[in-house]
DNA sequence: ATAATTAGGACTAATATAGTACTGATTAAG
DNA sequence: CTTAATCAGTACTATATTAGTCCTAATTAT
């Protein structure tokens, strides 16, 4: 369904929450209560994070993560990225690609193409931008610390 | 890395083989041997575009495949939607979503319009633009009939 | 020293995808 | 009216991917 992981997906979720608490260092703990994804899949996130360079990191008693200030214009490109590597619509529409039938693909270049088309896209979007839709459409506190996008009960 | 499945891929292949061969009735088999992909997978293939109306049937011997007439504008979306459901990047995207906390969902909504984005993009992009592309490159003729699309090597 | 925290990696379980196989229906041709 | 080629539909198996968990080591404030 040229669909994104689910971990891509919390993600986005964990860091719209950091940057809702701009400038704060969050634990992995609290990112945890506060979205409703448990702990060691939020701790797996920010691991992720953290070698992408998005967030980076405080150890010991008191530590957490924060957004590197670049990361606040962060791109769903970058995002996607980070946790399921270079968008690639198919194996052969990566720039790396050493197909040995590459010259003779029907629809490989084609592809390509509109791999790009959805790469700038993407790249146009930021966490910002995210973070904005979600303000707009003004959430009820209520639900506030329930759980995020997981019990979905239609396929 | 936000990726068709190869069934769709190799779709495709099949579909802009029939277009290149506008008119005629082709059979699973002759379009196995024209890809290269193995023909149990060609004839899966084809059952899926027939249910998706794509393409229509004729049984018995000397029966086979060809497009339906205004397949041969389909979008590259309703390609994808036949093989692998409506396009939907996060579960939360799909109108049809059920999910109990979508009201509260932090980055739902702005997924939805990045979806909406993407299909908007796909739909924009026919079957034809895709071997118009093809013939641009000039494919050499001696790789015809080699396999397509799998042989991989990276990732 | 201790306790809380991140870093990294390994492992298991669950899910999705790809590929195969089988049975039945249809049709042209002998 | 029998045969062989072909499509229709479904079920099954194998593989690959993804999600989720757990453990050990390193770091740091108190």
């Amino acid at each position: 369904m040229l669909r994104i992981s689910k971990l891509t997906d919390y993600g986005t979720v964990v860091l719209v929450t950091m940057l809702g608490n701009e400038g704060r260092l969050m634990s992995a703990s609290e990112l945890s209560d506060i979205t409703n994804i448990n702990f060691p899949t939020v701790s797996k996130i920010l691991k992720i994070l953290f070698k992408a360079d998005i967030v980076y990191s405080v150890r010991g008693i008191n530590g957490g993560y924060k957004l590197i200030q670049s990361a606040q214009q962060i791109s769903i490109a970058d995002i996607i990225d980070a946790f399921e590597g270079p968008i690639a619509i198919t194996d052969c529409s990566s720039r790396k690609c050493h197909c040995k039938h590459e010259s003779h693909c029907a629809t490989g270049l084609a592809w390509q193409d509109i791999n790009v088309s959805i790469r700038d896209l993407l790249n146009k979007i930021t966490l910002a931008d995210m973070e904005n839709n979600k303000k707009q459409y003004n959430v009820p506190s209520e639900f506030a610390g329930m759980p995020i996008h997981v019990e979905n009960e239609v396929n």
